[in-house]
RNA sequence: GGGAGCUUAGCUCAGCUGGUUCAGAGCACCUGCCUUACAAGCAGGGGGUCAUAGGUUCGAACCCUAUAGCUCCCACCA
């Protein structure tokens, strides 16, 4: 049967894929073995596979199918993510297509359409995931709103409010105007941008006018946001700025609403910034709310929550802060209040979610108090209990976790948790799980009085307040059973710590930071050991892979046009830990030609005729010694480098093992001559050989490209039931001979030596030269493999140079290759003497080194013994060199 | 404004505690090859003042200092 030239990945993809999933072997469950667990990073459950999916999730897939096959308990757990902000921005969109209305829904018909969403796209990214190749425990899926995981999100709330981690208070927030809700400072992306800082003067009065102020002075502020002066309640200047004493015992009119303020002074104002006059509005800057609370100022909130002016500012109410910022601008000047604008640059927040330009608002929310509850978190990554890889990010995590803020974690949206925090129609509140344990906390409260209605909270909490459980909840959703006595079940014990996580840098604040809380807070152990941070995905000019830039390809074209290990070798070659990764279609190419490479080696090999009657000839049982010991030697390289969690090394050393070593050299130095337009059979011993080496090499591969050596292990033997590369066991590293390699090494080389001549005079393959060597330590060793892999009939050891030859050297050996024709005494000469002058040139250096008595008193003794030795070399080349000058 | 890191071949990156296993790899490039496993290939080859300037040292890509450029993180200058 004719196998075709090319692997036919499609279809063995699939086919290969559904054998996993239906053997089971993805399949985890607590035993006798070590565990091996990753918890996946939930995608957005409304979301599609990008190539920061596809980056993270090859190299989870790696490391977990490389544990496999070392015989770990492999537990890779699958899930989704609600992300509230996302995916009810989401549905609120849909229904509006719809002319569905949020706002004319209750509460339980809006979720219903969001369940119904969610169940008909939801996931879907999971499925892509397996076109990749995925080796999750499909059966362990979790989804982070499923009624489990949700309850033990509001036991995990109850219980830190008990413990006094939550609290409740009117705090300046970041608001998001277009979701309508609060978010973290963590979800607040500052962009430097170039404004427009408008200087407005207001009129001074003495303090006991009422605003009709007789004398003509006036005082000018500075500010990038106009509209605000509609909530002014002060000004404020620098208590030693000279420029402002006459302010003393003085008010100032806000313009155009004509109210009167007073003046306050701090030494929070910098003298030097615009005109050293600051206006405050507590309501809507966290400098202004902080100087007000000192200063015990009003507040006016002017601002509706979607960013309108709010009744309280009593000017162009209803109309959004921004239109308002270009009218009140207008209006000013036109009043005689505009002294000028220059252009400044600062920065300005945007919500994360929508990118809304965030309104710092004062409002009552939930706050997590983190100080406390992160002390462990921090210590255990200082002191190595938990790796970060690369190292790199450590400072940016300490930075962080010493800075620490308190998390705000209430969300006005309805996607998510609810909060369990009940209200009397006094405005009381108890934390409970259900409104009956509510009423009876209110009860024991005012055992006398009558509790009336009492009605919940309506906001949901964060997200990442959900998902900080993620690496505990998807194996025990108790998470603590409610109790300190709590041990958890089976699994949990089993399964945690997990081992790796893999991750983006971007969410080391809002998803891994707060892990390592919860673990130590909910487990009183790191939720796991290492966390791996993969670099983000670029185009090739360096931006950002985004859907907006429409510069990022679809993954799944790619697996369709490259195969799924062409794109997971593409994506792996060259992103080491933490560093971007500027993809190009070029590397996925390279791993679909990887893979072909792969697929014609199989050719060749299931082609052998094995004949059991003939001998293993010399050259072959070198070829078999020597790769012996090369794999072993690489093996021993690409373990290193999975333990330092260098991927792309070590699939570059496997890649390398592969492509050189066992196919141009190894398959070059058995494959059976051709004669008479027939391959010779093979021998016995070297077939047996090389299916031995197919068989490890395939197993090495198998992280990487796990369909093609699915695929060739099976059509390389037969394969019993369950026996499947993906849980074969993992070779073994055994002891080599390191001098063997470097005796070959020599082989190499005179063997590149003599092809170079042979390209050089363009000596067609077929026709055989000859090579003579001149050697005071003749090793003819592998002869049989230079004859064999440089067209040479034979090898003569001689002890004079012949005439008319081109010669090389190999270490201090002379080799020759008698030309009939062609040689150019001239040629030879010239590149004789460039060969002689450097040699010459670094037998200086070394001799200049091992006469300074410094280097020798100073150096380590191996290494004056590699200098001498390097000086002997040198010195029988330079002779060598010399003699054949001479001859010429 | 504070902090961290980076700068090595055309591109992407290795180069561990200073010493030819120190100037490397893959891709790209150039030159030959349609040699019955593979042209998605084979053989060979050319590319680098290791950002710049000083210093330490017998010896520096590696250590120190300064300069330039880039990247990221954190931060309430209106």
């Amino acid at each position: 049967m004719e196998i075709p030239k090319t692997f036919e990945f499609a279809a063995a993809e699939k086919h290969w894929y559904d054998f996993w999933n239906k053997k089971g072997f993805f399949r985890s469950v607590p035993d006798h073995r070590e565990p091996y667990t990753v918890v996946i990073p939930p995608p957005n459950v409304t979301g599609v596979l990008h190539m920061g999916h596809m980056l993270n999730n090859t190299i989870q897939d790696v490391l977990v199918r490389r544990a496999r096959m070392q015989g770990k308990n492999a537990c890779w757990v699958p899930g989704t993510d609600h992300a509230s902000i996302a995916t009810e921005a989401k549905v609120v969109a849909l229904l509006k297509e719809k002319g569905i209305n949020k706002k004319d829904l209750s509460r339980e018909e809006f979720l219903k359409y969001a369940w119904e969403w969610k169940e008909k796209y939801g996931g879907i990214i999971l499925e892509q995931l397996k076109t990749l190749g995925a080796s999750c425990d499909w059966e362990r899926t979790r989804f982070t709103m499923e009624e489990e995981l949700s309850e033990s999100v509001i036991d995990v709330f109850i219980d830190l409010y008990k413990k006094g981690h939550i609290y409740r208070g009117t705090r300046m927030v970041n608001w998001d105007v277009s979701a309508l809700t609060a978010v973290s400072d963590e979800e607040v992306i500052m962009k430097e941008a170039t404004s427009k800082l408008y200087y407005i003067r207001y009129k001074i009065v003495q303090e006991d006018s009422f605003g009709e102020g007789t004398e003509d002075e006036w005082v000018t502020i500075a500010t990038t946001r106009p509209e605000t002066i509609l909530g002014d309640t002060a000004l404020c200047v620098h208590p030693e700025d000279e420029r402002y004493a006459k302010l003393k015992g003085k008010k100032v009119i806000v313009p155009l609403v004509n109210r009167a303020i007073g003046i306050i002074y701090d030494e929070y104002v910098d003298k030097e910034f615009g005109t050293g006059a600051l206006k405050v509005t507590p309501a809507h800057d966290r400098n202004d709310y902080d100087l007000g609370k000192k200063h015990k100022l009003e507040s006016i909130d002017i601002f509706n929550p979607d960013g309108t002016i709010s009744a309280a500012g009593k000017l162009y109410v209803g109309k959004d802060r921004f239109a308002v910022r270009k009218e009140i601008v207008k209006d000013l000047e036109e009043a005689g209040h505009l002294v000028k604008v220059e252009e400044i640059k600062n920065n300005i927040g945007y919500s994360e979610r929508t990118n809304a330009v965030i309104e710092p608002r004062l409002s009552m929310q939930w706050f997590v108090s983190m100080k406390g509850i992160s002390k462990p978190a921090l210590e255990n990554v200082l002191n190595g209990e938990i790796q970060l890889i690369p190292e790199k990010f450590i400072n940016t995590y300490r930075h962080w976790m010493e800075n620490v803020q308190d998390w705000c974690v209430s969300r006005q949206l309805w996607w998510g948790q609810q909060i369990p925090a009940w209200y009397d129609v006094g405005g009381n509140f108890v934390v409970a799980k259900t409104e009956e344990e509510a009423r009876e906390l209110f009860k024991l409260r005012t055992p006398n009085s009558e509790i009336g209605t009492i009605r919940q909270d309506e906001d949901v909490v964060d997200t990442w307040f959900s998902s900080w459980l993620w690496p505990i909840s998807v194996f025990d959703p108790k998470v603590f059973g409610g109790g300190k006595e709590y041990k958890g079940n089976a699994d949990i014990n089993y399964y945690y710590p997990t081992n790796d996580l893999v991750t983006a840098p971007e969410i080391l604040f809002f998803w891994v930071a707060r892990m390592i809380i919860a673990g130590y807070e909910y487990r009183g152990a790191k939720p796991f050991s290492n966390v791996y941070l993969t670099g983000i995905v670029r185009d090739k000019q360096g931006r950002k892979m985004s859907k907006s830039l429409g510069n990022s390809p679809d993954p799944l074209d790619l697996i369709t046009k490259y195969s799924a290990d062409g794109v997971r070798v593409g994506m792996l070659l060259c992103s080491p830990a933490g560093n971007d990764l500027p993809f190009d279609d070029s590397m996925c190419e390279q791993g679909r030609n990887f893979s072909n490479k792969i697929w014609n080696a199989f050719r060749l090999v299931k082609g052998f005729n094995v004949d059991a009657s003939i001998e293993q000839p010399n050259v072959s049982k070198v070829a078999v010694e020597w790769f012996e010991v090369k794999f072993n030697q690489q093996l021993e390289i690409i373990n290193d480098h999975y333990s330092k969690f260098r991927l792309s090394d070590a699939l570059m050393a496997t890649y390398k093992l592969v492509w050189d070593d066992f196919c141009a050299w190894y398959l070059e130095m058995i494959k059976p001559e051709f004669v008479d337009g027939k391959s010779l059979p093979i021998d016995e011993k070297t077939f047996s050989a090389t299916l031995l080496f197919f068989d490890k090499l395939l197993k090495v591969l198998h992280p990487f490209m796990p369909f093609i050596t699915e695929e060739l292990y099976h059509l390389l033997s037969e394969r019993k039931e369950m026996d499947a590369i993906v849980v074969a066991q993992w070779p073994t590293t055994e002891k080599f001979d390191e001098k063997f390699i470097e005796r070959f090494n020599l082989a190499i080389e005179v063997v590149a030596q003599v092809r170079n001549i042979r390209n050089q005079k363009s000596i067609h393959p077929r026709e055989l030269v000859e090579l003579m060597v001149k050697a005071a330590v003749p090793d003819n060793s592998f002869d049989s493999v230079i004859k064999k892999l440089s067209g040479v009939s034979n090898v003569n050891y001689v002890n004079e140079k012949p005439i008319g030859a081109q010669g090389f050297l190999v270490k201090a050996n002379e080799y020759f290759v008698p030309l009939t024709l062609n040689v150019n005494p001239e040629e030879e000469k010239a590149r004789l003497k460039k060969e002689l002058e450097y040699n010459k040139g670094f037998l200086q250096s070394v001799q200049k080194k091992l006469a300074n008595e410094k280097f020798v008193a100073n150096a380590k003794p191996e290494l004056i013994e590699l200098e001498r030795r390097k000086q002997t070399d040198a010195e029988s080349k330079i002779k060598a060199i010399e003699e054949q000058l001479s001859n010429l």
